[in-house]
DNA sequence: CCCATTTATTGACCCAAGTCAATGACTTTG
DNA sequence: CAAAGTCATTGACTTGGGTCAATAAATGGG
């Protein structure tokens, strides 16, 4: 198990003890996805958390037969259906692989044993959902102030990888657009 | 100054011993604002955290001469420029009052400060940070699989306080559309 | 390398929100 | 109470995204 990455990640947070990655390390697995397998399923409670080695993923609902993609997850970034787990309700969504992926899963059950056993874990916890909320709050932003161009030039240039790893009508559906406005889009502007 | 509000809100995520509460309140200090009052203007950097003990706030963003209304503050609400804060950078957002307002207030550095004092306010904060995330992603999933007429109707099932405390246009920049499109929407559905 | 499948583009048309301007309703206050 | 100011509504028109269908381009498996 290669742990370089998410004991990169840990530390941009916080200082961790050698032994505490261990204790870590006896919480979690490896998980391969497939491109297109489903990774978390509509209706599942969330129970699994994830740490991206390598790949993409995305997390989408389904209504009236249209797929709308809420979040993607990239390399260095934690995937899960969190929402799901704090709400303790079943997710109305569903977490995909989109290209061949390489997961660091622990439970969440595990996560909390973690938040009891080690003290540190507690102020990652809270500075690493602070940093989410700031990009949350960052996108509610832009669906207000930036019409589905600019949200596209944004996202482009934030991470320019997706373009050329998985298919467009993805990116529409995290803006919000049809496939074929988003083609239109960058047709206008040359992109 | 009356604290029962924001005891109720703390014990809510955690246990607090009452001379933890006592801790608290040697940081904390009351503010009044009256109606149309800004608290805190655009290009400030964030350091005051406050509990709504009641009134109603806005935190909106300006945009070639256009105000965008990001977040509603109601009572039990924490209200700050939280993004500003984490960041470490000056608002791009205005936070204003909506009505009289009472607030009770903390500097985000002394927020700071408990968080090394108190050992559960990490905890708290994780636990608060990860409820609003929560509500953020709502909100995100929102913009994306509701039309502007689902989100008005689910925004005033939510906070029907709302439509009469508060002028209509400000519901109409949260909701992100004109008011005279909102105008309209509550035409079509005799709302 | 070719064929099947997937993905992207384009065209024609529709509709809801945006824009600008005018009017109406309601509030505040001198 | 009258006048000013604020807020909501309405009308006429524009605009950009949605929808449906056809075609073109890219991709992947045999």
């Amino acid at each position: 198990m290669n742990i370089d990455k998410i004991v990169a990640k840990i530390s941009q947070f916080i200082e961790v003890k050698p032994e505490e990655f261990d204790t870590f390390m006896q919480f979690a697995s490896v998980k391969q996805l497939k491109k297109n397998e489903i990774w978390e399923h509509e209706g599942d409670l969330g129970k699994l958390m994830g740490f991206v080695n390598n790949g993409i993923l995305r997390q989408f609902y389904l209504k009236e037969g249209n797929e709308f993609t809420d979040q993607f997850y990239c390399e260095g970034d934690f995937v899960g259906n969190f929402v799901s787990y704090v709400k303790q309700k079943p997710s109305r969504s569903a977490i995909q692989a989109l290209t061949d992926t390489e997961l660091i899963v622990v439970s969440f059950d595990n996560v909390q044993k973690m938040y009891d056993l080690m003290p540190s874990m507690d102020r990652f916890g809270r500075l690493f959902a602070e940093q989410r909320l700031v990009e949350f709050s960052d996108r509610i932003t832009s669906f207000l102030l930036d019409p589905p161009e600019e949200r596209y030039r944004q996202l482009i240039e934030e991470k320019p990888n997706l373009l050329v790893d998985i298919p467009q009508y993805y990116i529409a559906q995290y803006l919000g657009i049809r496939p074929e406005s988003l083609s239109r889009i960058r047709k206008r502007n040359k992109m």
